[in-house]
DNA sequence: ACCATAGGCAAGTAGGCACTTGCATGTCAA
DNA sequence: TTGACATGCAAGTGCCTACTTGCCTATGGT
């Protein structure tokens, strides 16, 4: 999971699916390629969702040809429970 | 600090920090090699560190030929605001 | 059936990173 | 001052990974 975090591109991935969840590969190209500057490839961007999956910060859904995205934030309780953050 | 996290032998720096905190460079390869199995070299240790320093995770403290480290946690914070943990 | 769309698979490539190696610097004790 | 100890610096090496390229599979509309 940590590696999965340690690329740009990945966080914004997930920054992207925290403000508009449940989207498709192609929604993701594209809405990255305008608002968030990626310039990535549509197969770029497939292999990051599948580390993402792989991580389990990411599901999926399939339905037909289209294949909807979710962000699982999870296993992020994992760090704050590893390195105490004091308040 | 997302690639400072990437790494586990810096995931374990901070574990052993966390448990003990203020260690030297020293201190902190023979507790490695003991508690957890880590058999890098003084100086991959020492890189490691300042890979750590450089993301905020850890700040130094110098007196006379020792250097003190200590974990700072400040940094992980960002992590949960940026992507919300639902309870 | 045909074609366009959405996605998947796999090999190759370039750059980054962890680690080593060797030497240098600085500090303290005798 | 001399030697031992704690750390720092820098170049070289091998592996890992992000990305590309090219082709393939599958679903749905007409």
């Amino acid at each position: 999971m940590f590696k999965a975090l340690a690329d740009p591109t990945r966080r914004v991935i997930l920054d992207e699916l925290t403000e508009r969840d449940g989207q498709t590969l192609f929604e993701l190209c594209t809405r990255l390629a305008m608002k968030h500057e990626v310039t990535s490839s549509r197969q770029a961007i497939s292999q990051h969702l599948d580390v993402l999956e792989g991580a389990g910060l990411v599901t999926t859904r399939r339905d037909g040809r289209y294949k909807f995205h979710y962000i699982d934030t999870g296993p992020l309780r994992a760090i704050a429970q590893r390195w105490p953050v004091q308040t």
